[in-house]
DNA sequence: CTAGGGTTAG
């Protein structure tokens, strides 16, 4: 009876599905052949087979106890270790061990391969050093088992090591090798691994070829994927479905679509995977449409899993496409999607990039599990669509709810501090990101060095940027930018250097940066370095670093290296142009300003409000009052362009300029516009140099009235009272000045001697060789004295009772000064290049001038407005600045 | 009686 009973079991033990399963477990029961090794061995095999390791744990259980036979432990380790229970496989060998079962070679490759799954290194050594010791390690399972376990590890080498060990290799030895690389991104060494391969005695299989075809598809330059395509074909895998999965991928990733197309096409058998490596891949190319197209005509033919769900609506994302979302999230939910963590947080930022925060609202609302990137896509949403209260409320909510918040989290919310200018919102952060420990993040402290220097906080800026440690490029170009913003060039050009000696590479932005910093230092030598530097790192025909060195070069007065970069680009933008225009117009070139403009219009170039505002200053620096009046009309009535108040300052300047003052008073009171300060300023420098003083002391009075920001539109106008000799209003205007704790903008100048730049201030005694340069000025006003010269002193301010003393703070300007130390420190001849922060005043002008002839040199002065070269007792601007 | 390896994704 129980022979034929066990007969029958067996032979129904060979293919049953789990109804069958249980009826033969409860037969087995019924007859009490539970304690037969044999038949608890095979129904814990059967139980694992599909996939049931409880059924199979409760078998074991109820056999033998303890048992003896290593067979049935087998059974039981491999049944835990195939589905996935690594952990209890692991304890169940521990067990084995305790019972002192001895092990055999079938009893290693699950626990190694339950080692492998749980990526524990240390149970793996301490596994492996039980291997070698009893004996097994020479065993080819086992020893495929183990390079297996060592390559999912990303142990490369040891697994490397175990494999030229062994002394029996076949094709699943080199396979685990080859698969480990690719997995682990090294597609070099899994192309080497299978080279090795090809040149041994070793058939390639299925499984070698899918692996390579992984590493091929990340290597561009190889060519070798194509020949892998042909010998899948003479191995005779072509129709194995994964491997045309993996020649799919691979071809997607070297952009083949064509050949990519052709593979998806002649496909027999496809599974879920060609569909998402199609899907997939088309989203990766950013090929939107096509991604989209796939699903759409297979949704029906596969199961669409996270993979699939979530390329598409990131594709939705991207193409803004609000219905196709809100079909492929109902699909989702007819068919039972579970909407997880990761699908939710899509859904919320696919909502918000389509312009839909209700639905995102609710996706969000909806989600049982957030996380930070949760609430970091529905705060970025908010942020997007312009809604920041909302965005800040959700960030108060995460705080109170005590969520994480992480990097991303705060870069998005000091960003929204920096557009806002609003320093407190930003230093708040700033004390969130400290506490936290977000600080240690580079691109976090970018983000508050940038929100510092916007909010003009610039000591920030380089508090926060000497307290990192790790610092790149974007850091770099931050703290410089920041320097540059608040004026400090001094510790701009230290961190430049800093910057430069650090090693870090600089990009396009850090060029951007440092050339108009060099612009407005006029440092010539150092732009020129930079030219070079940009030369070498390959940025010379970007466009906009073209429209930066014809700035750079113009403003450090050489205006023919502006017009070299600009014949040598091959794009020219209306930046491009408005940089040349604007660079004719400092030089007092109108002609030429007025030729590239009309060359612009010729290339079909639209100008903008600004280049009018070049073209009118050109005009205006040249005497052209006409043709920059036309200019003016141009712009209103052929390009719609509404003029700003910077356009009409540039016409009264043009006007004031050439002295037609009824004029200019005439057109401001024709503005649609009040106008401010500027305004009133340009007219009365006019009357200054005309000393139309009735006129001058009326604007003056306008200029008091406006009570403007800048400090210097007082200052002219007290200055102008000082020449008419009311005291008592100057001193009116200064307590004001002082009251508002408003400082005059200091003069200084500075020159570059011998690769150095020398800084002078007004009546400094302090700077170097000041007595040689005092001597010398007093033998040059001697000289100047015998040619007629009265020193002017309208200029000066202070109701000083000495005149001598008047006389002497005229001399100490100091842009004199820099004149004289470059006098005496260059050779007879040489030409020197002075700069100024404010504008030159008219004495030292005509000192200047007449420098320019008894020493016989050109002197080419750049001050806040443009250039002067004085040449023979001569002035390029003609007198008109 | 029993054992080992592959493709999509960030």
């Amino acid at each position: 009876m129980v022979i034929v009973s066990s007969a029958f079991i067996s032979k129904a033990l060979s293919s049953p599905n789990l109804k069958d399963l249980r009826q033969i477990h409860a037969l087995v029961i019924t007859l009490n052949l539970e304690h037969s090794d044999f038949f608890s061995g095979k129904l814990i095999d059967k139980y694992s087979n599909l996939k049931d390791p409880h059924s199979s744990l409760s078998v074991f259980k109820r056999a033998s106890s303890p048992p003896k036979n290593v067979y049935l432990w087998n059974s039981i380790i491999r049944a835990l270790s195939h589905n996935g229970l690594s952990t209890k496989a692991l304890d169940f060998y521990k067990k084995l061990r305790e019972h002192n079962v001895s092990p055999d070679k079938y009893t290693f490759p699950p626990v190694v391969k339950a080692c492998a799954g749980l990526l524990d290194k240390e149970m793996g050594d301490w596994v492996y050093g039980e291997i070698v010791e009893l004996g097994f390690g020479s065993d080819l399972y086992v020893g495929n088992a183990v390079v297996d376990m060592y390559s999912r590890m990303g142990l490369l080498g040891r697994a490397r090591e175990v494999f030229d060990e062994m002394p029996v290799r076949d094709i699943v030895s080199w396979n685990s090798l080859i698969s480990g690389c690719s997995y682990h991104g090294c597609y070099e060494e899994a192309v080497g691994v299978y080279r090795e391969l090809r040149s041994s005695w070793v058939v390639p299989d299925s499984f070698t070829v899918t692996s390579v075809l992984s590493a091929f598809g990340n290597l561009e330059g190889v060519k070798e994927g194509e020949g892998v395509h042909g010998f899948v074909v003479k191995l005779g895998v072509g129709s194995v479905v994964v491997v045309n999965n993996g020649l799919l991928s691979m071809y997607l990733k070297l952009r083949r679509l064509r050949d990519a197309r052709r593979v998806f096409d002649e496909m027999v058998v496809r599974d879920s995977v060609t569909y998402n490596t199609m899907i997939c891949g088309y989203f990766n190319l950013e090929m939107y449409e096509e991604s989209v197209k796939m699903f759409l005509e297979n949704f029906d033919q596969f199961k669409a899993d996270i993979l699939t769900v979530s390329s598409i609506l990131r594709a939705c994302g991207h193409l803004r496409d609000l219905r196709l979302a809100k079909y492929v999230h109902e699909y989702m939910m007819r068919g039972g999607f579970v909407v997880g963590t990761t699908v939710g947080n899509i859904l919320i930022d696919v909502y918000a990039k389509c312009g839909d925060m209700i639905a995102a609202r609710d996706v969000f609302k909806g989600m049982e599990c957030k996380d930070t990137v949760s609430w970091n896509s529905i705060i970025n949403g908010y942020i997007q669509s312009g809604d920041v209260l909302e965005a800040m409320q959700l960030f108060k909510m995460m705080m109170i709810m005590d969520e994480r918040a992480d990097h991303i989290t705060y870069l998005m919310l000091v960003s929204v501090s920096t557009r806002l200018t609003d320093l407190k919102l930003g230093r708040g952060l700033h004390c969130n990101v400290t506490k936290s420990g977000f600080c240690s993040d580079v691109s976090v402290s970018n983000a508050l060095i940038d929100m510092s220097a916007k909010c003009g906080e610039e000591g920030d800026s380089l508090q926060i940027f000497n307290s990192m440690e790790s610092k790149d490029t974007v850091t770099w170009n931050m703290v410089i930018s920041a320097c540059v913003r608040s004026g400090d060039f001094a510790t701009g050009l230290q961190v430049t250097t800093q910057m430069r000696n650090s090693g870090v590479v600089p990009d396009m932005a850090t060029f951007l940066v440092i050339l108009p910093m060099c612009a407005s230092l006029a440092a010539k030598r150092l732009g020129k370095e930079i030219h070079c530097c940009l030369l070498r790192f390959g940025y010379e025909s970007e466009l906009r670093i073209g429209n930066a060195l014809i700035e750079m070069y113009s403003k450090c007065g050489c205006l023919k290296s502006s017009l070299k970069v600009f014949e040598h680009m091959s794009r020219r933008d209306v930046v491009t142009w408005t940089g040349m225009i604007y660079a004719y117009g400092m030089y007092g070139e109108g002609e030429k300003a007025l030729a590239a403009f009309a060359d612009m219009e010729k290339n079909g170039v639209v100008p903008d409000n600004v280049v009018f505002i070049a073209i009118i200053y050109a005009c205006s620096h040249s005497g052209l009052v006409e043709e920059g009046l036309a200019c003016f009309e141009k712009m209103k009535t052929q390009y719609m362009i509404e003029p700003t108040m910077e356009h009409y300052a540039c016409v009264v300047d043009l006007l004031s300029r050439s002295q037609k003052i009824s004029k200019a008073e005439e057109f401001i009171q024709t503005m649609p516009i009040k106008p401010d300060a500027s305004i009133w300023a340009s007219l009365l420098r006019a009357c200054r140099t005309s000393g139309d003083m009735e006129i001058a002391e009326r604007v003056s009075k306008k200029i008091i009235e406006l009570n403007p920001d800048d400090p210097g539109y007082s200052i002219l106008a007290s200055n102008t009272y000082a020449a008419l000799r009311k005291w008592d209003k100057v001193s009116l205007i200064r307590k004001s000045l002082k009251d508002k704790q408003i400082k005059k903008n200091p003069g200084f100048s500075w020159i570059e001697v011998s690769n150095r730049v020398h800084v002078f201030r007004a009546g400094d005694v302090s700077a170097p060789q000041s007595e040689a340069i005092h001597k010398s000025l007093e033998i040059l006003y001697s000289l100047m004295a015998k040619e007629g010269y009265i020193p002017d002193s309208r200029e000066v301010s202070q109701n000083l009772e000495e005149e001598e003393e008047k006389r002497r703070l005229v001399c100490g300007h100091s842009e004199r000064l820099a004149i004289a130390f470059g006098l005496l420190n260059t050779e007879p001849g040489t030409p020197l290049q002075v700069m100024k922060n404010l504008r030159v005043c008219g004495d030292c002008h005509e000192v200047t001038k007449l420098i320019s002839r008894i020493v016989g040199r050109e002197i080419l002065v750049r001050d806040a407005n443009r250039f002067h070269l004085f040449k023979d007792g001569t002035c390029s601007c003609k007198d008109r600045w």
